[in-house]
DNA sequence: GCATTTCGTTGCACTGCTCGCAACAGGAGA
DNA sequence: TCTCCTGTTGCGAGCAGTGCAACGAAATGC
């Protein structure tokens, strides 16, 4: 579903990037600590980080020997770009959709062939502390995944759902292609998405499209929230909050309507 | 200035790190520009370039040979943290101070001994490109860095000033404290700092401070224009426009005033 | 259209960089 | 005071990282 460059390579980078992924997990970490999850020896870990921490992308925390993640993360951030523009733009929005909905809110975009999440607000009865900003969702199986793909023009279209089978990730992952154009038909028709424990048992969303100045679906705010509060009826009902949202978001971005 | 573990020691995640920086800054690259420009073979950038792909780091772009930063960044700068909020909440009014002031605004945050960058948004008469983003800046010589330096408590501000000379970075910069202390003093009383092309020649500055729910500073925001456009006598007059700002940002983040 | 140049990608073998080991100093707890 | 754990440093072996050469594909120039 990608072609991948090299085999994944170089080892001590790759257990550098292993290094920064822990300390973004835990939020600090020690030596030892970090040499025990990447499994090597104390000194090697101790090495790694004083590489990583030389170049600012991580730093050392005011207890001793404690590091974290340092802000070369966030100036190396800022060169990933325009989408984020539409993240920072919609988060006003989001916290308020938020709130109105009661469930958790994220933004995501298309980006190779994956939804990504960009942004998420929790809802106020938020139980789960899954954090899914920076996650690649298959398209198939989120419901902003199904927006991005309903309104994708033809031959991007075609060439995603032409990439390989689509993976059955529950019971209720939609994995006939056929079945999943007629959705993706009704969503341009209805103007949301919805999905049902398709991605994860009892995790149910709806999403709509966000619009760029120029007129075209460039992203999808979703809400979502567990299936026994938050079933298909309720999310029918709130279809319409969710799409004045994302009209909204749209009006931030240009779009006339 | 801040003590480094190690000496920088693995030249691999250094040569990595330096690929990061480079498709940070150039947006987009293909293997024999990133070889050219940390000078290795291009089978050496090729392979690095692959194994940050395989965690994420990177990706390639449409343009086949292209590589671009990926969105695995954008998942570790989650994990850089709880000052992001700030940046989160403090945005739509920088854009709105941006716009009535009508220069470039920034907030940042004190970080070891820094001003560190946290958001930017252009004013509408901007006409540098210059990204101040995860920028770390001296405390001395920067709006911000004084209004973050008059509002440390006192102990932490002594070691601050006392860890080493004020390095000189135009004819106007500050280098003696006792000077420093007194401006520090006046930015208690008045509410804001100003400076007058002591980072740069032909850069003026002014920033006020952002509470938190607890009343301490936790951050400044500031706005920044050529020396040209954005005199001293003009800046004096925004100082209440900035400190309303500032104090609606502190209102978003809980102080109650 | 063809030739040339440049690109990205792969396999090979050399060697220097990476790594684990051992030792040490410092801090915390019993 | 002793023990255990931590972070940090120096050393040298060996293997992981590297440059080279080759190849196929794409781009460019004539």
């Amino acid at each position: 579903m990608g072609n991948e460059s090299g085999s994944g390579g170089v080892q001590s980078v790759d257990r550098a990037i292993s290094v920064l992924e822990i300390l973004s997990r835990r939020g600090e970490a020690g030596v030892s600590e970090v040499a025990a999850e990447i499994d090597v020896h104390k000194s090697t870990a101790f090495r790694l980080l004083g590489a990583l921490e030389a170049r600012g992308l991580v730093e050392q925390a005011e207890d001793r020997g404690k590091y974290r993640l340092g802000f070369g993360i966030i100036r190396l951030a800022g060169g990933v770009n325009t989408q984020m523009d539409i993240s920072r733009r919609s988060h006003p929005v989001c916290q308020r959709l938020a709130e109105e909905i009661g469930e958790t809110v994220n933004i995501a975009v298309l980006r190779s062939s994956y939804a990504v999440n960009l942004d998420q607000v929790r809802g106020p009865s938020a139980v789960t502390a899954y954090n899914w900003v920076g996650q690649l969702t298959p398209l198939h199986a989120t419901s902003s995944g199904k927006v991005l793909l309903a309104h994708a023009d033809d031959r991007q279209r075609a060439k995603l759902l032409s990439d390989g089978p689509l993976e059955p990730l529950t019971d209720r992952t939609i994995t006939d292609v056929a079945e999943l154009e007629r959705q993706l038909a009704e969503i341009r028709e209805t103007g949301y998405a919805f999905c049902l424990e398709e991605l994860e048992d009892g995790l149910n969303t709806i999403a709509a499209p966000i619009r760029s100045y120029h007129g075209d679906v460039v992203a999808a705010v979703s809400a979502s929230g567990p299936a026994y509060r938050f079933p298909a009826e309720r999310m029918h009902e709130l279809a319409s909050v969710l799409i004045s949202g994302a009209d909204e978001i749209s009006g931030r971005l240009g779009y006339a309507g």
